[in-house]
DNA sequence: CTCATGATTAGAAGTTTAGCTAACTATCTA
DNA sequence: TAGATAGTTAGCTAAACTTCTAATCATGAG
């Protein structure tokens, strides 16, 4: 739990989340958004990695991250309901909120 | 949205956080469910209240927090819904998290 | 085998965090 | 006014975090 939080309260490691929503991408592409450098983005994932976060698969010399949603959901959504939060979407209005803005 | 997550990283803050779902309690009060000193107690407070999760109002000599549940909900599930969580209750099954909790 | 590419490891510098004790401020009460 | 109570501030230490450069490992291509 702890590590799941400290995991979401970096900016990068929000943005990486984000990424990966539409489908696995390689520490490479994943990389490539950012401006900081590679081990940077070495050590980013690896706390991901920890929190269980996401998951790496090897394929040829590069390697390919893919968000782990279910602990991701389970962990956010479990302490969520401890305090009584509900889902307030109109299921009518699908939402486009898809930027996470980094502060 | 850092500050929240860093904030929430922190076990002795989550709890902070639980105890206040019931209502208000005193700085002293809190205190005395950890057993980390009071001078420790004062930094993760102003850590929370830096992340504006809860709200200080002196009474007297004593100091009164309260948890701002909307900064915790609309932080919490403004970055879920980001990922397309909705909730999984079972719709004929309504729970009583809205309830407050007897103590 | 050798070279280029993708990514990690190692080591270092600077910053932040969590915790402590001691001392201080503010308030109430006798 | 003096003492007790509630909290905070100051100063410190140890550990953890973030980021970098340089070096290394692993893989695929020629």
């Amino acid at each position: 739990m702890s590590k799941v939080f400290k995991a979401l309260s970096d900016p990068t490691r929000r943005k990486v989340l984000q990424l990966l929503r539409r489908g696995p991408m390689s520490a490479g592409d994943l990389a490539a958004h950012f401006t900081v450098s590679k081990p940077t983005m070495s050590v980013h994932f690896n706390v991901l990695k920890d929190a269980n976060l996401i998951h790496a698969e090897k394929h040829g010399k590069s390697i390919s991250y893919s968000l782990k949603m279910s602990v991701l959901e389970e962990a956010l959504m479990g302490f969520a309901q401890t305090f009584g939060f509900e889902d307030q979407r109109d299921p009518d209005q699908p939402t486009n909120s898809h930027e996470d803005t980094p502060s």
